[in-house]
DNA sequence: AATTTAGTTGAACGATCGTACAACAAGAGT
DNA sequence: ACTCTTGTTGTACGATCGTTCAACTAAATT
């Protein structure tokens, strides 16, 4: 991430460090990564410019430079880490979509705990952020929209009825729930069986889904 | 909760004020009170010294007369919420037990929207302040257990056979899940509702909860 | 090669942070 | 009345916060 600046020769020895500039999308997305990062070393304690423009290798100045203002950044910061969550499979079918939530909601890629505790940060800043909390609103309902789509498909064909808005509420939970107990709490908790614990519930409710394309790699 | 000194009388007209001392014990609860208020308007952002004693009515200086630091002042907050948390009904039945662990999770007094939102904010703290990290491992573990021994009884006597430690983690994170998407997503969204939810929970496991003791006075 | 564009720097600003501390005073004990 | 304990105040300090801005220059354009 932090890339040194390149030294320039000039004669003999080297007497001056050249800046390496970068287009001003690049450099967004560099802040937003080390963002990121800081959210999930230090929560919004460690979500500072100093911090922030220590960890993307820039001087201070910069940073205002593409981002008006610091609470700019950490809404584009939510924005980034939301995209990478559109479940719209729409080729799929209902019951491969509510896989592949699963799937992508414990995926270490994604849901280390360093990024759950950026999550955990930026969940306790939409309360106090306008543009934040805008955003999340829009963001949770697509989401939410999403799942009782696909509940309510499966709920037709499954043994007992169950109520698809309270389902749907309830998957929603658990999945967030999972990740705060992932993050806070370190030991005897993995993805692996996060994951597992949300198929179980889902059996509970009639709605099996075997074998799951995850591959098991990690503890 | 802010207590103005005591205007006092000195011939005709008032001319000093006069500072109300209270006991160590009390000023504490006060501060420990004020400082959830702080972390419910404006989360760790809003958990300053200054606001804390201007919301507790009490000069800068006095904050660490009773605690040595912030993060100190924060644990006890965390020890004070979750003391509220006990969930230890030996007499009652298990079904009981978990009855009360609903209720009481969903209880407008402890857990509207300002005291989740503090819950939140100390959640984000707990990777970072090492005292706060070893009680909420503490409590947390304490609660899981209480679940899993209600479970373990209760499942005894259910139709279909369920893994015990995976559906206690289930609840609890149902519980979490449920307090984050009450705290964060204002609107359509009730605690009545989230009991309902996990009552349904439960009931997909066979575990039926018939006629909770909960007075619905809310909406 | 000259000019313009735009990415980058680092110092400086005022504000606010947590903490320390000397001074003061209310209330208990004598 | 007196002393003693201790709750309380307000200032002061150094550190760090987010933001601004003039100056600089790499790279694109002409």
């Amino acid at each position: 991430m932090v890339e040194k600046p390149v030294a320039k020769q000039v004669g003999k020895h080297v007497v001056k460090q050249v800046v390496r500039r970068k287009s001003a999308a690049a450099r967004r997305e560099e802040l937003i990564a080390a963002g990121i990062v800081c959210l999930g070393e230090g929560g919004m304690s460690g979500f500072t410019i100093d911090q922030i423009c220590k960890q993307a290798g820039i001087s201070r100045g910069l940073i205002n430079h593409h981002f008006n203002t610091k609470d700019e950044l950490l809404t584009c910061i939510y924005a980034f880490m939301t995209d990478h969550l559109v479940h719209e499979y729409h080729s799929d079918s209902a019951l491969d979509l509510l896989a592949k939530i699963i799937e992508t909601s414990f995926d270490e890629v994604s849901f280390n705990r360093s990024n759950l505790r950026a999550w955990l940060a930026i969940w306790g800043q939409v309360s106090s952020n306008d543009a934040l909390s805008e955003l999340h609103k829009v963001r949770y309902d697509h989401y939410k929209e999403s799942i009782k789509s696909a509940l309510g498909q499966v709920s037709l064909s499954v043994p007992v009825q169950f109520d698809v808005d309270s389902v749907a509420r309830q998957l929603i939970a658990i999945i967030d729930g999972l990740w705060l107990e992932y993050c806070l709490h370190s030991d005897g908790f993995s993805l692996a069986s996060a994951r597992a614990d949300c198929y179980r519930f889902l059996a509970a409710y009639g709605v099996v889904i075997d074998n799951p394309v995850h591959i098991a790699t990690e503890d």
